[in-house]
DNA sequence: CAAGCGTGGCT
DNA sequence: TAGCCAAGCTT
């Protein structure tokens, strides 16, 4: 094992990113919602997103008691809303059962919900300058490469490794060197294309030493970009007001606002596989019955259908979404929304309102173009 | 334990 | 363009 601590904490001194608003502060639940919101997420994309959740709901009492739909606004566009349902609950819980304050344990504070080994021990060494170490995706590479690790880095006997290994190299002022090692691996060391010759570990990083600085770590990532299609359903009353319903907490955009979603082949309306077809998603006569169709049927609606858009594309992490956009009005104003809102579990919003909600990006597009 | 979960930037 | 990647956790 090579050490590295006191190196990498000299570097952090003159170098370290100091200014990110997180590090300016010794409150422990600024600082864990931070960790929560770094998850998987870019410093550069978290910053907005931080300052206004902390203005709106600054303290455990605020998020614990605030409703959900105004968590999921701040959060929307941010990603894995599961994080911010997730964050909710953690909040009630450390007001419920922990008086207030964030847990001073790893082992309590590894119990509140979306709290892992690596966000509790950023916690309680940034908070309460205990002796925690972390092993995030910037710490793993630093520690991969500085002492040549082969091995996958998926594995459970690598982790255990790298686990170790992360605790026997962080020394008392965990805080400083938790932070230091995963600015080197943002800024340094990163993930291709490693600065090595600004590196304070050159000198006794063992990847460095045998030219596989590039190479590590091993085996990243295994890619399927399935592709699926969906319509969705842009139905507006006589006033304007467009129809948005509330998707279960379990599975994608879970908790967000959504329009409705529509497929021929998916009576659900889940999206379907679409295979590289020319036009999967082509309009015609028989679609636009069948979304009639849909709308009598799902939701008690006789509309008409206006127009569609064009095709656009998002994409996910593990598959990538085809959509078009069907403009829909409705046919018999009022009787129909009298139907709808005694059926459903949606709601019409004007589109200032509907803005305000926590919305997946690519809704939230949708209707700033039409708004 | 592998899969699921968002989004934006970079190459 | 399309693939790769980012301060992980849950089920």
């Amino acid at each position: 094992m090579i050490p590295i601590a006191d190196s990498l904490l000299t570097w952090y001194a003159d170098n370290g990113r100091h200014e990110l608003p997180w590090r300016q502060t010794q409150d422990s639940y600024a600082l864990w919602l931070a960790e929560i919101m770094l998850q998987q997420t870019q410093v550069e994309s978290v910053k907005p997103y931080y300052a206004r959740f902390l203005q709106a709901l600054p303290s455990w009492e605020a998020l614990a008691r605030a409703p959900q739909d105004q968590v999921l606004a701040l959060w929307s566009g941010l990603g894995y809303y599961a994080r911010a349902r997730n964050a909710q609950r953690a909040a009630q819980k450390v007001c419920a059962d922990f008086a207030g304050q964030f847990p001073d344990t790893r082992e309590a504070a590894e119990t509140l919900p979306g709290v892992g080994r690596s966000t509790a021990a950023a916690v309680l060494a940034s908070a309460y300058g205990h002796q925690e170490a972390i092993l995030d995706a910037n710490a793993r590479r630093v520690l991969i490469r500085s002492q040549a690790i082969r091995s996958d880095p998926k594995s459970t006997r690598t982790l255990q490794q790298l686990w170790e290994l992360a605790e026997a190299l962080t020394p008392t002022d965990a805080h400083g060197y938790n932070q230091a090692i995963q600015d080197l691996g943002a800024m340094i060391c990163t993930p291709r294309h490693p600065r090595c010759d600004a590196c304070p570990l050159q000198h006794s990083c063992k990847a460095y030493a045998e030219g596989l600085g590039e190479q590590l770590p091993l085996g990243l990532r295994k890619r399927t970009t399935q592709a699926r299609c969906v319509f969705f359903l842009q139905i507006e009353d006589g006033d304007g007001r467009v129809f948005l319903e509330k998707r279960p907490d379990s599975g994608i955009w879970g908790g967000l606002w959504c329009l409705p979603q529509f497929h021929p082949q998916s009576g659900s309306g889940q999206p379907v596989p679409c295979p590289a077809q020319q036009d999967p998603l082509a309009d015609d006569v028989v679609l636009r019955e069948q979304v009639r169709h849909f709308c009598a049927a799902q939701y008690g609606l006789a509309v008409e259908v206006q127009g569609l858009m064009a095709m656009q594309k998002h994409v996910f992490t593990h598959f990538q979404l085809h959509f078009r956009c069907i403009h829909i009005g409705l046919q018999e104003d009022l009787q129909a929304i009298k139907v709808a809102d005694r059926v459903l579990s949606g709601c019409w919003f004007g589109s200032e309102a509907a803005l305000a909600k926590g919305l997946p990006t690519p809704i939230r597009k949708i209707l700033r173009r039409s708004s």
